[in-house]
This record gives structure tokens, C-alpha cells and sequence, in this order.
DNA sequence: CCGCTTCGTCGAAACGCTTCGACGCCGATT
DNA sequence: AATCGGCGTCGAAGCGTTTCGACGAAGCGG
């Protein structure tokens, strides 16, 4: 492997005036850098990454720290990626995701503080969440996606929850709907203070309220057969519901198969509208789901953008900023038909 | 941030003292080491990964290269991350996980080029594959998830997809089926040349042959549609079908739906098998699917060892293993009933 | 035509660690 | 008693960059 020195000598030039050449922090005259240049390309010279780190005290590479639970990463997760990828990339950086449990916190640290990270963005966040401070103490460039309880100090970007339900409350009011059921995830995700189910959850109630709706809502387990009981639940709680408004993607096909299983058709009978789902997921469904499509990739790019703006200007502000979910129409949702406009024939 | 230099001086002892307590290298008295272990606690010392990785000429970072697309990981991908993950951790080695898409080939060859991956494992493995071939110029020790056309020189780890189409055709066989229809990937997917594809559509001839029954194959596009339209088309193929063997985990919803909108049961009409399914997907589905579960973690890990093992024997064998998927029985198969015991009543 | 920038280049000193050779000490071997 | 080999420790030489101060050569206004 061709090092600075052997490019220098062939060039005929010093060590320090290639470096200057592939970094530009002085400038060069056109003939000696091209000298340089060819002898880079004659040598396949490629820079020792971690020579470089170490000498500049910046690694230009920034982690993406994700907890990796079995269920797998969304649709919604990997257009998140692939945007800070990109960005990442645009600006010369290597973007790394690293799958860091809740449990190794120690881990993380170490991660943190070895120096290896120039920045990171921090997915998953609970509302009190111990990583935040493990990476705050590690003095690390830190920007979230999702929010703590108390964001004071902190970058974020997040969906804006409280739009979000209130557009997808004002879609299905819109068409007639009145009694409307929220699906949630189950009460044990609800306990450890995971933040979308909790602000949906508020912002439903507030948005029901607003329409002077009664907001009702069910916890349901994240798998099939969760979305099953908690429809089972849903028509013990409110017999004449004529929509569902999900928050849990993976209940979804539980609740689609048992309204079939009930003889309710979709959306004639109930309407269904799917939160944060992406539209890969919406379409496999039959018919396919409404949805409030969530700004994956614009949210990936934000967020390396402020973490990179911060690198530059460590004293500069914080970075806060919500993305509400688009509403996408797609088959399953209609006005309500048989209860509402017909009396209670089924 | 403390250096090896004041823990030294702190603990009166000489810099490489210090690195020999933290790497091992030679032997230390326990005096001695107490004492820097005790100045390491005090100035909360973190060896700084750079300047290590310079002097060692080695990161103790292993990449895991994965392409990204818009579909997102399922949880067999993520299951084979965590997998390997949980290896190189307890191998003391960091994994990252770099999104490198199919068209930046260079981008792949200044990463693996930096020095900054100790080694790589390769996700996704076409049979003519480009970035095999950079990542063989670049000379960074590399493991393969699945293979390539021409394997040889290298180590891989793979699905034993002979085997498993051939235990996913025996158990259907085994109820009484003989008209099974195979649903692969799309024909421009075959087209790219996708091992998968193509060696479970070899395996699924070769195993239907061995019975004594016709083949049958239908190409999907990697959607609901696509699973509509090809359940269409394999009955207009083969009207007497009574199983169908999915390898399109993407269509098999849209499968499941036009059976449904046949007024065809699942189990009892006809009967599915997905191919290479996580539990959790296969729980989606009602019935729950039978499905061929694919070793997800055990890949992952097998991997990274594999991979560590040429880093300490740089002239060691290749390694070059398959393992088949597991069959799990669920609701979605069962023996045949009306066209084949009482006749073609429907 | 003289001093003064500005430009382009060089040499050397970091950056924080690993690793090699050397050395003193002590108990064991002849 | 002289020799030997381990053990435990030290000092110094890198690892491949970046970056800083210095310096000669032009280019400029006066």
C-alpha cells in the first residue's frame, strides 16, 4: 500500500504539499498538483484513514446508532438510512449504523468516547432514555430522532404526532365517520415511555375532542393475533364503531383479518387509516391501506444535516424541528355507510 | 481526554507499561498493573481508537456491507445483523453496518481501501457480482452471504437452497399434493441473476422430477399485485393446483388475498408454503403460514467467524458452508381435499 | 528600485498508540 | 562462584497523516 512518502517522492515534491493538494487547506499551483495527482493515480494511492483521524482529530465518520430488535427494520426505518446515507455521503462522510441494544450501555460509551465518531444520530429515542446521557457525557455531537421528555439542550428531529392525528382524524370525520376507534401499541410499550404511542395518544383525545367526538382507544399486543383481540375489544367498547385508526403496524393485518373474519367488509362497513405506515407496507394489504406516510428520508437527511452543522460550530443552536406524516388515500377508507346512513342493518 | 501519557505519569510508570496492562502483549506484575489499572479508573481513560488502529494496523472494526433498498429489512436480514453482531462483540471487534447501494462501486473500493475494516462481510451476493471483485483487489479479508457463480477463493456462507425446496416439496408431497405450482421472483430479477431465484427454481424442478411430478413455475413481481397476477396465471397453467411454494415473500400477501377473493380456503383448498419466512412474517398472514424459516442468526454469526479466523491465519482455508432452512408447520398447509379425494367438485 | 504582501513550498513537530530491543534483577543450573 | 535464562520494565522508533512556522520568489505601489 502507496503512502503520502512514496507519492511525495515520486512527484518530487514534499509530504506536506500532497497532503495540502488532497486537503486544500493551502493552495497549490496547477503544475505541482498535477505532478501530484499522477503520482497518486500511478501509485493507486489511497489515504490511511485512520493516519488521517488521528493527526486531524476528526474521523469523518458519523454513527447511526439504532437498537436492533427482532422485528426488523420498517420500510419507514430504511428510508430514514438511506437519506442520512446520502446526505452523509454528499458531504463527505461515512455514515456507519451501529446496532446498539438498550442493554449495553456500556458499549455505548466505550463507542462514544473512543474517539472513533465525529458525530451521531441517535434512533429510537424513549421519552427518558439513558442513552441520551451516556452520549451527552461522552461529549459527543448528538442529534435525535424522536425526543426526550426534556429536550432542553438537545437537537431533534421527529414527526410532528399531534398533526399527524389530526389530519388523519380530520379525513375520517371528513367523510362521516363518528365513532372512531385508536388502536395503539400495547400498554407494556406504553409503560416504558415510548414517545409516538404515548403523543398519539394525546393528540387523538384532544383531536376527538375538538371534533366533540368521544375519543375511545385499545392497547394492542405488536403482533397478528394483538390486532385481533384489540378489535375483539374495540366492538365490546363501542358496537357501532365504523373506523379504526391504527398506530401499530404490525397489529394491522390482526385487525384486517378479523373484521373479514366478522363479515365486514373494507371500507364499507369500516374504514381503516394506518399511522406512520410507509406505502410499501399499505399496499400488501387488500384492499390497500390509507396511511399517514411518514418523511423517512427526509428526516434521515435533517438530521445529518444539523449534526454536521454542529461539527462546524460547536457553540451554535440547537436544532428542533417536526415533520408531520402525509396522508395517502389509497382503498381503505370510505364515508360510512350501513349504521350511520342506514340504521343498524348489519 | 486523558492519553496513555498521564496515566503513565500518574501511575510512575513507563507509556508502553501502560499499553502492555491494556493489550497484554508481555507480561506485567499485578503490582504494577494494579497501579495503572487504579490511574486508568481515576482519569477515566479511553484508549483513543485511532491512534491505536495507526500503531497496531488494526481497527478491530468488522463491516457488513448491505445493500439498501426501499423494501427494508426483513427480520431474517435483521436477525443475521444481530447475529453477527453479538460474534464480533464478543470477539471484542465493533461491527458496522455500511449501506452500500449497487452503484457506487467506488465508494466501496476507498472504503474497503482506507485500512479502516480489519475485514468485510458481504451481504446479498449475486451470482456475477462487482463488488466481490473490488473488494478481492482491495485485499481486505472478506466473507460472502451467499455466493457467487464462481466460488472458488472464496469463503461464503449460504442457504442450502437444494435442501430446503427439497423438504418444503416432501412435506407437501407428503400430504397427498402433486400439482404444486412454485411462485419465484420476478423474471427480471432472474434476469439480474439472483441466486435464490435461480437455485431454488433448479432445486424446485429437480425435486418435483425426483417425485415424478411436473414442475411448474410462475414468475412475480415483488408486490401484492404481483402475487394477484401470478396466482392468475398459475391457474390458468394448472387449473387442478392444490399447493403453491412461495419464494416471494413481497407477493405472497397478494397470493393469500386473490386465493381469498376466489372464494378459495387456505388450507383446505389449497395449500401454501413460503420459502425463506421469518416467524414474524409468517405470522401476519391468516392462516399463519407454513413456512421455511431461514437460520438468519446462525448466518450472521458463522460469518463473522469465519472472517475472524482469516484475520488471525491469513493463509487459512476458505470457508464454504451451507445451511438449510428449518420447516415450521403452521395453518396454511394441510392434505388436499376436493379435486384430488372427491373429485373435481368446485 | 525598494520594501511589503501574497503565493507556493518545505521541514519538522505533533497526534496517541504499539512494539522492538535492551537491560537489570533474581533464582536456578552447572 | 560463575553462568544462564526468564521476567518485568523502560526508552525510543515508528505508524501515515495534518498543520504550523519559515522562507524564497514573485508581484505591487510608491
Amino acid at each position: 500500500m502507496a503512502t503520502m512518502h512514496d507519492v511525495a517522492r515520486l512527484a518530487r515534491v514534499s509530504v506536506s504539499t500532497v497532503s495540502y493538494v488532497l486537503t486544500g487547506a493551502r493552495p497549490i499551483s496547477q503544475a505541482t498538483r498535477d505532478k501530484v495527482l499522477a503520482a497518486m493515480e500511478e501509485l493507486h494511492y489511497q489515504p490511511n484513514a485512520m493516519a488521517r483521524g488521528l493527526a486531524s482529530r476528526r474521523s469523518r465518520i458519523l454513527g447511526l446508532l439504532m437498537p436492533m430488535d427482532e422485528r426488523g427494520l420498517g420500510a419507514t426505518e430504511t428510508a430514514f438510512v438511506t437519506g442520512a446515507a446520502a446526505a452523509a455521503s454528499a458531504a463527505g462522510y461515512h455514515l456507519v449504523l451501529s446496532p446498539v441494544g438498550g442493554g449495553d450501555l456500556d458499549d455505548l460509551r466505550r463507542l462514544a468516547t473512543q474517539r472513533m465518531l465525529d458525530g451521531v444520530v441517535l434512533m429510537e429515542v424513549q421519552l427518558a432514555d439513558e442513552r441520551v446521557t451516556v452520549l451527552q457525557e461522552a461529549d459527543v455531537p448528538l442529534v435525535l430522532i424522536g425526543r426526550t421528555g426534556d429536550t432542553s439542550g438537545l437537537s431533534y428531529v421527529d414527526i410532528d404526532f399531534e398533526q399527524t392525528v389530526r389530519e388523519a382524524v380530520g379525513h375520517l370525520v371528513g367523510l362521516g365517520h363518528r365513532r372512531i376507534v385508536y388502536v395503539n401499541h400495547s400498554a407494556a410499550t406504553l409503560a416504558t415511555g415510548y414517545g409516538p404511542a404515548l403523543r398519539t395518544r394525546d393528540a387523538f383525545v384532544s383531536a376527538m375532542t375538538d371534533h366533540g367526538l368521544e375519543p375511545v382507544m385499545i392497547a394492542a399486543e405488536d403482533s397478528a393475533a394483538g390486532g385481533r383481540a384489540a378489535l375483539a375489544a374495540a366492538f365490546a367498547q363501542a358496537p357501532e364503531l365504523t373506523a379504526v385508526l391504527a398506530m401499530n403496524e404490525t397489529a394491522i393485518f390482526g385487525i384486517l383479518g378479523e373484521l373479514t373474519g366478522r363479515g365486514l367488509s373494507v371500507p364499507d362497513d369500516v374504514s381503516v387509516v394506518s399511522m406512520v405506515t410507509s406505502p410499501q407496507v399499505a399496499e400488501l394489504a387488500t384492499p390497500a391501506l390509507t396511511a399517514m406516510t411518514s418523511p423517512g428520508s427526509a428526516l434521515g437527511r435533517i438530521a445529518i444535516e444539523a449534526l454536521l452543522r454542529h461539527l462546524d460550530g460547536p457553540g451554535g443552536a440547537r436544532h428542533q424541528q417536526l415533520l408531520p406524516c402525509a396522508l395517502e388515500i389509497r382503498g381503505s377508507t370510505a364515508a360510512p355507510r350501513s349504521r350511520q346512513l342506514m340504521g343498524a342493518d348489519k
